[in-house]
DNA sequence: AACCACGATCAAGGCCTGATCAAGAGCCGA
DNA sequence: TCGGCTCTTGATCAGGCCTTGATCGTGGTT
């Protein structure tokens, strides 16, 4: 779903985060410090970071800073202290929400789903159109030439994941993680098998298809007009 | 009328305006400071804030930036400086209106009731209608056919936030992220059993639902016509 | 032309999801 | 404080969906 990096030195409350979030179908990575989060963070830039105030080396404000100044990525900074002056700190370098220590994990998980949903990223919640086919992932349907398409879970899960980028190609195994989850270990083959009953719903024909299309030896593709 | 958050932390002034607005028929809740008024927002987010610029922990502009953020409540604030640099600031990070201070409370009031009209919350946006059924927020009731329904707070809430969005699927902690709170941690399959008691109640045949629809893999949506 | 690799197709079993029932916990008004 | 209603949760059940193993067909390659 997201990509999220946790800067947090305590490995206990880290782990705990990470389960949590990673139970949520997003990819998690953990920094012990300030500067390895910094590293992480430039290797591969998350979609939202989570930042502990208190750590060793670049604390989190200094790295908020550092960080905000490069990018608009959401921040939600985490700090023990219950100090007013540390909230304003935090917000006053950019950071977009925090958290005081003790917090209930479930309490950081809402903020953090609150923060995605705000920058628009928990949306690949749009609405595609390929010649008479409609794909609405707000309405979690889809319809062929405005008459309604009954698919299933996986099958719409697999086709609007192919409408986030009709013409490119994906392979099985992009696939299942954008439609089913990162974490989630199902054959290859059965991509074939949804996609198959998928062509079945939507194709006219089914050897000749005009929106699923194959790829032979990579994976498959939508049509993209 | 209207649910109107008073961020002010001069208390006499706070209750005068309060005793105004009451008086209107709003529901006037005060926070002292900013920060106070931050976690009142989130706890339950108003119709309406009144910001005052100068306040002890979070100011009026930072907190102002950061529930516009989230939200597009109208914001009113009020300062004590006639310097136009603070007008500018105030309306930079997303303030709907400005008052200057010293104001006439009656000022105040008339920009209020202007900010909220605009808003359209008037009538329109806190009403829906779905065949025979009608989901009054204001109100808060519902009827089938003319007939009220009872139903429960919790039941209410729910339908009220599945009619935010008529069609649109949504996901069980999306229900209870907007029926409950961000920070209330209930069991997903909670919202089943309220769906289920709701339905013995709205729907005329509950296998075959007419309002509350079932989005397998999803969640549930509201029918939209 | 023959072989090989990959995708298409079929059938069946296990698993998951949502509906439903029952009961304990919690909250509010009397 | 007590009683009643609401909220929440656990358990169960049925139906549909997901997954998989096996087999067939076809395109590509040598």
């Amino acid at each position: 779903m997201a990509r999220i990096l946790l800067a947090e030195d305590d490995a206990g409350q880290a782990f705990v985060l990470q389960s949590y979030l990673e139970h949520e179908g997003h990819d998690v990575r953990v920094a012990g410090d300030g500067l390895l989060a910094l590293a992480e963070y430039r290797r591969s830039p998350p979609d939202l970071i989570v930042l502990d105030v208190m750590m060793p080396g670049l604390d989190g404000v200094d790295l908020c800073r550092l960080i905000r100044s490069e990018s608009p990525v959401p921040i939600i900074m985490v700090t023990a202290k219950t100090d007013e002056s540390d909230v304003l700190a935090g917000l006053d370098v950019g950071a977009d929400d925090y958290v005081a220590k003790p917090y209930s994990p479930r309490l950081l998980v809402a903020r953090i789903r609150a923060a995605l949903r705000r920058s628009g990223l928990d949306s690949h919640l749009r609405r595609y159109e390929i010649g008479e086919l409609v794909v609405d992932a707000e309405r979690f349907e889809a319809a062929l030439g405005g008459t309604p398409v009954d698919l299933t879970p996986r099958e719409f899960g697999i086709l609007a994941a192919l409408a986030t980028g009709p013409g490119r190609a994906f392979t099985r195994r992009e696939i299942l993680d954008l439609a089913v989850g990162f974490d989630h270990y199902a054959l290859e083959r059965t991509v074939d098998m949804h996609l198959f009953n998928l062509r079945r719903k939507i194709e006219h024909d089914a050897t000749q298809p005009r929106y699923v299309l194959t790829v032979r030896g990579r994976g498959y593709k939508l049509a993209d007009e």
